[in-house]
DNA sequence: ATTAATTTTTAGATTAATCTAAAAGTTTTG
DNA sequence: CAAAACTTTTAGATTAATCTAAAAATTAAT
């Protein structure tokens, strides 16, 4: 035991499970360096950091991944995230676009007992207010499949189920045009020339999304 | 403005304020060293750039004082902690002694809506679990007169209204003998060689307790 | 397959918070 | 009131996290 990670240790662990979920290719210095708004000189001191610690799998010039015991610490970290998410949405009333900032401090309180009993407060949710699922306390997650609404064609139809992103500026939009979690919509046509689509709601509104905004939506796959 | 405190300056005025709020002489370099478990050198560099910041009324050898806007950063400070702490007993069933060590991590929480919602949501307390007064949204703390238990005579009557301490093995130990704020007790008897007492609970039941736990209990002093 | 472009790492500094050891200033005390 | 005791500050280092600039390695391109 005796590990307990620094908060920048955490963030990195973290930023390394959320690029590198992707399991085809390891996450590049540079990736992580954006991600985590630092140089790349920066990164590259943190990942021999990280590598000797065993968090990560490192070999020079060929990216990280994150090792088994890296993989758990940050499966904690975004359960904690996404705990404090549904907290501050369905206790504290906030909205889903105002919530990502404080999470990112609260994910970094550290005692298991308190997730867990914020776990139970909660009624052991499984999705956070985007629909990102919840890891429980065993690290487990379960997903149910889900595709792009940008994959989708003409005349389908789906549940929209989670967002990709975070962004405020994103989710703001959505509720203004009345997109949220659970809503069954319809692809009424797709252009051609910008994928942007018209898609209709269950109320028979009829809205338009450009490529951009249908790349951030997921669908429900099985449905 | 452009402030916010490290999570380090933070502590310092925090602990500022807990050691001076006997305003009567001003907070030790060595007094501030002990309660922040550090060595007074690190402490004479801390209070330098507390200082320049304007947070601290500082002369060389002379021990600081909080200015106003340190007072005001200090207030905050506990008014987190303590809204923090009632969440955790209220919602999160902790017991009183478990609560101590969390909200330490949690009053650095920073989003001033995140705090004035929590407030809301716990319904306004005007105390913690451990009969401490919580600061409102503008620092202003109302806190009834009390005096301690250790001061109390034979047959005097009062009200448990705090607990001056947060070790978690005194709470556990009041837990144990079962005492709680809000309970009327009498005292039965004062031994004059070491200030231990006797006290009579509501149930009748009559209770031993030394002079290192009555000076820990405080007594509502209107009633 | 060399050269050019890009990515990654190393080298050397910087800042915040900390420490130990020693010097300087206050207090206490015989 | 001077010497001893204590407190506080300064000086000089250390560690974690960061940066810029330059070197090294890899990848892409002609």
């Amino acid at each position: 035991m005796e590990n307990s990670l620094s908060l920048t240790e955490e963030n990195y662990i973290k930023a390394i499970f959320q690029i590198g979920s992707t399991p085809e290719s390891n996450v590049s210095t540079n990736a992580l360096a954006d991600s985590l708004q630092t140089k790349p000189a920066t990164v590259s001191d943190m990942i021999k950091k990280l590598s000797y610690k065993k968090l990560i799998f490192y070999e020079k010039y060929k990216g990280v991944a994150l090792s088994a015991s890296g993989s758990k610490e940050a499966l904690k970290i975004i359960r904690k995230h996404r705990l404090w998410e549904v907290f501050l949405v369905n206790h504290l009333n906030f909205k889903w676009d105002q919530v990502h900032e404080i999470a990112e401090q609260l994910e970094h309180i550290k005692s298991s007992e308190l997730v867990n009993r914020l776990d139970d407060f909660l009624g052991n949710p499984t999705i956070d207010p985007h629909g990102d699922p919840i890891p429980d306390a065993k690290g487990r997650v379960q997903l149910g499949p889900s595709k792009l609404l940008s994959e989708m064609t003409s005349h389908e139809k789906g549940i929209i189920v989670g967002v990709k992103n975070e962004d405020p500026l994103l989710l703001q939009h959505l509720d203004k045009i009345n997109i949220r979690l659970g809503l069954q919509i319809e692809v009424t046509e797709v252009n051609d020339f910008d994928q942007s689509m018209q898609v209709k709601l269950p109320n028979l509104d009829i809205i338009f999304l450009s490529k951009k905004i249908t790349s951030q939506i997921l669908i429900a796959k099985n449905s």
